[in-house]
DNA sequence: GCGAATGTGTACCGAATTAGTAAAATTTTT
DNA sequence: AAAAATTTTACTAATTCGGTACACATTCGC
C-alpha cells in the first residue's frame, strides 16, 4: 500500500474546497495546494465523477464539495485515488497467498492482516475538516490514532 | 509504502530458517517457500550482507540465521529489504513537504506521521518467531495488534 | 589436484505503476 | 458571437518492482 502523490493532492483539495466553503475554480485550488492547474483538474475530475465535488462550467464556474468536510474521511479519498488499501500485495488474494501455496503454517497473513484492519481503522478516524480545523490541535490528533 | 514482494520473501526465509533451526541450502529454502532459487538467492545475499544470516560456501554449504527468530522484527526485515516505512510520499521530506509550501495550516503531516508511527509500532510487535510458533495461536496475534 | 555443488556480486531486462502533459470538445456567462 | 471555464480522452516520461543472467569464488568429495 502507498498514499500516492494523486491521493495526496486529492485530500489537499478536499481540504481547500471545505475550508473556502464555496465554489471555487481549478486554478485558484491549483495556486492554494501548489500544484499546476493540470494536475488539480485531473484530480478534481475523479472527485467529480466519485461524487465528492460539484462541478460548474462557464465563466463563473468551479467546484464545491457536495458533502461536509465532516463527513469525508481521509480514507475514502485514498481508497478512491489509489483503490484498497493493503500494506502488502499477498493480501489481495484473500488469505490464501496463490503463489506461495507455503509448506509451513505460518501466520503472516494473520498479522499483516491485523496491521493492515488498524491501518485502514486510523485512515478511516480522521476527517478532511480536522486537518483544517483550528479548534482540533496537533494533540487531538495525535490522540485519535493512539486510540 | 508498501511490504514488496521481495520483503514478503526475505520474512518469509527467515521463518523458514528459524523453525528449521540448522544451516539450510539456498534450493531447499526455495522450495520450501515456494519460490524460483534464483530469488530466494537474491534475497539470502541481502540478508547475509546485513548480518542476518551466515552462510557456508562449498558443496555441504547453506545459510543459517545469526540471530533466535525471536529477537528479529518483521519491521526490520521489511526496512533492510524496502527501506524506511513511510504510507505517504510527503513523510519523506521530514516534515515539511518541499513540494507544496502548502498555502494552509494544514495538518496532514501530523495525521500521517501520527498513523505511519502506529504501523511501524505495529510491525515492531511481531516477531518472526511468531510467526511459525505452535504456541502463538492467531487471536495471540490479533490481540498484540488490538493494544 | 579436479570437478561438482554451492554461494557471491554485478548488471540487466521487462512489466507495472506513477506522475505529469496535451489538445480538442463542450458548456455557460456576458 | 466571444470569452472563460470545465470535460474528456489520450499520450509521454519517470520510477519502481519483480525477476533473470552470467561470470566468479569457495568448499567438499573423489
Amino acid at each position: 500500500m502507498r498514499v500516492t502523490q494523486e491521493a495526496d493532492y486529492a485530500i489537499r483539495i478536499c481540504l481547500i474546497l471545505d475550508s473556502l466553503g464555496e465554489k471555487t475554480g481549478a486554478s485558484t485550488i491549483a495556486d492554494i495546494a501548489c500544484i499546476t492547474p493540470k494536475i488539480a483538474l485531473k484530480v478534481l475530475r475523479k472527485l467529480n465523477t466519485a461524487g465528492y465535488v460539484r462541478s460548474y462550467k462557464g465563466v463563473q464556474g468551479g467546484y464545491e464539495l457536495t458533502r461536509s468536510g465532516e463527513e469525508i474521511r481521509v480514507l475514502e479519498i485514498i481508497e478512491l485515488i489509489d483503490g484498497p488499501v493493503r500494506i502488502s500485495k499477498c493480501l489481495e488474494c484473500d488469505h490464501e497467498c496463490s503463489r506461495n501455496p507455503c509448506k509451513l503454517d505460518c501466520k503472516m497473513h494473520v498479522a499483516f492482516d491485523a496491521i493492515n484492519d488498524k491501518l485502514i481503522e486510523n485512515l478511516g478516524s480522521i476527517t478532511v475538516r480536522m486537518l483544517h480545523d483550528k479548534n482540533v490541535s496537533h494533540a487531538d490528533i495525535a490522540d485519535i490514532i493512539k486510540n
